[in-house]
DNA sequence: TTTCACAATGTGAACGTTCACTGTTGTTTT
DNA sequence: AAAACAACAGTGAACGTTCACATTGTGAAA
């Protein structure tokens, strides 16, 4: 279990083994097109019967590049333990992906909104750029992102696009979505359609999908009421206390758009105890399309993201952005996917 | 947008703003104890003023650790696009803060089966050592982790335990779980237990978890049946395949453990399409409490793996190899969850 | 033939730390 | 009072790359 007793092979020994110069080694092994085929390809073959690596930290010390992105997830003080958003995971796999493609590595930290992570990453060189996730009061991490940008550092952050937008940003067009859904429920003659979900400026993406559905309800002809939009953040808990609120209030409604999956569930399970039938009382839209929706009874009806874009694009913006080249913020279109809790 | 004109702070810097040599900053930084208390705080004062961070890049190659662990995910060549295992995602987030807890990064990299992870990350002093994460079949990378350990790359992986161990290895008890599994069943007066899951060696979770189920029957005097064992990989799809199987092969039961929750709410979709209702004619229980395990309706009754345990264990075991000692494998104990799908 | 350009490689330094020593002081021991 | 020892700080080198520039050889243009 003992290590190697030899130290592993540094660029010297390849450039001794294949008679060159050690700097020829690195241009070679670069591809470098300065070195000639022919010796390039020699080197090549010599390093890995030697099984050398470039030592990715000389490297990048010397070129100032780490060819690494910091993912920093950060919710609102997480109440219980380790309850991540599964929508995040999601974008997780999709980013991973997108680095991978692009050689790129991935460093990744769960961030309480109070921690100093705005200084730590690319100062200290462990990173050439910031990607940030997270919903959350989007007024409590404003400064921080203001600070970032003051400071030079090279991010990318998922949200809400139509904000004054600090920094690249790439986020799903939330007025559509929010359009879409309204529209489904819409032919599905629903018109007392409840939003749940906080409608504040403070959470920009909630209230874009709330938009989105005044939009559709108005292009129908119905009259939207403020006094059917429920407060609530993203979690199960917080879906359940809404619809229930919702439920006691003693308003009708014959359906619930929910501003995430989890609140949808929760809202689900309020309405299942009140006695309401869902689709058959009320029809309920989610959002996210978090593997869990297909699993509840009935599925649900939801709002896909578009995951695996979102990580293209997060990485691509913040690879323009570290290269100079500013790309411009970015909408992503939402996706309906009809289940059963809207009558299928 | 642009970046600061003038580079970033060293440590020259701040020595020459304390009147002190640079070595002795990065002393005072780390903490040093040959630096006087006063110095230190004086440094530290200045480093934050002139809002220096040490750069990573140059201390890991000089001291030749990076404080960095990887975390490598791998699943069977993934058949669709990102599904991962929930129960990992779980893992992640527990893995990360026990590596925040410490002070290390943490990167992640997803990859198949194929790939030739075993070289990269140490190898290129990336990372201090690998965590190796992943279902699958055992058979499949043994002789992967078998060229790690040749190779020297320090790792930790989590999976069974039992096994002649290859390198550290933490895992939960799948046969005490297994039992708790079979006791819980047999408690509520069932006899005939279906299996869904390998039981056989490329597998040695499930078959670790079957061989519990197997001696809690036996402790109550009823006999196995190993024709109630069905194999089935970790996936909802083949859970319903297998619970389809067994319905159809006409065999008599009550009650069915699933080797994993995606295959349980698979179980429940094959049993709810052939009438049987749980948990009046089946009870089922599941293994991993994934996040969907407590949406499904009914509630799963499921056997929780401590994850956060786990996470903990798997860095501690990391570290302690990384720093030359070996810690023995470990086995952390599985926790019942009740739910309706057992008849609460 | 001379000259110039260009392709291919070599040379020396630099990136920003940490390490192993060497010097200082000032305090204790005998 | 000399010797011994801390406690603290400084000196020079080293980690393994990549960079900027100098050097060599070759063939085409003059």
């Amino acid at each position: 279990m003992g290590r190697k007793p030899t130290g592993r092979p540094t660029s010297f020994d390849i450039a001794y083994a294949a008679g060159v110069s050690q700097p020829t080694v690195s241009r070679a092994l670069r591809g470098d097109k300065s070195v000639s085929e022919k010796t390039r390809e020699k080197i090549r073959q010599i390093a890995q019967d030697l099984n050398y690596t470039v030592d990715k930290n000389a490297s990048s010390l010397r070129s100032q590049r780490s060819n690494t992105i910091a993912l920093l997830f950060f919710e609102d003080p997480t109440p219980d333990q380790s309850m991540i958003n599964p929508f995040f995971l999601g974008m997780l796999g999709s980013i991973t992906r997108a680095c991978a493609n692009r050689g790129l590595d991935l460093l990744i930290s769960f961030q309480q909104m109070e921690d100093d992570w705005h200084v730590q990453y690319q100062d200290s060189h462990r990173a050439d750029g910031l990607i940030l996730l997270g919903y959350g009061d989007y007024t409590l991490y404003r400064e921080r992102l203001d600070q970032l940008e003051e400071q030079g550092t090279h991010f990318a952050r998922w949200g809400s696009v139509s904000m004054d937008s600090s920094g690249a940003t790439v986020g799903t067009d939330n007025v559509q979505a929010g359009r879409l859904a309204g529209e489904h429920l819409i032919s599905k003659g629903r018109k007392g359609i409840a939003f749940l979900g906080h409608a504040g400026e403070q959470y920009p993406e909630f209230a874009g999908r709330y938009s989105g559905l005044c939009e559709a309800l108005k292009s129908a002809g119905i009259a939207s009421d403020k006094s059917l939009q429920y407060d609530a953040i993203t979690t199960e808990e917080a879906g359940y206390a809404a619809a229930k609120a919702l439920v006691e209030s003693g308003q009708s409604f014959d359906a619930v758009f929910a501003a995430s999956d989890l609140i949808a569930i929760g809202a689900m399970r309020a309405l299942a105890e009140a006695g309401k039938r869902v689709p058959g009382d009320v029809a309920v839209v989610g959002f996210d399309d978090i593997p869990a929706a297909s699993l509840t009874t009935p599925p649900l009806t939801t709002i896909m993201q578009d995951v695996r874009g979102a990580g293209e694009a997060l990485v691509e913006t913040l690879l323009a952005q570290v290269e100079g080249r500013d790309l411009p913020p970015r909408k992503l279109p939402g996706k309906l996917i009809v289940r059963g809790s809207t009558g299928g």
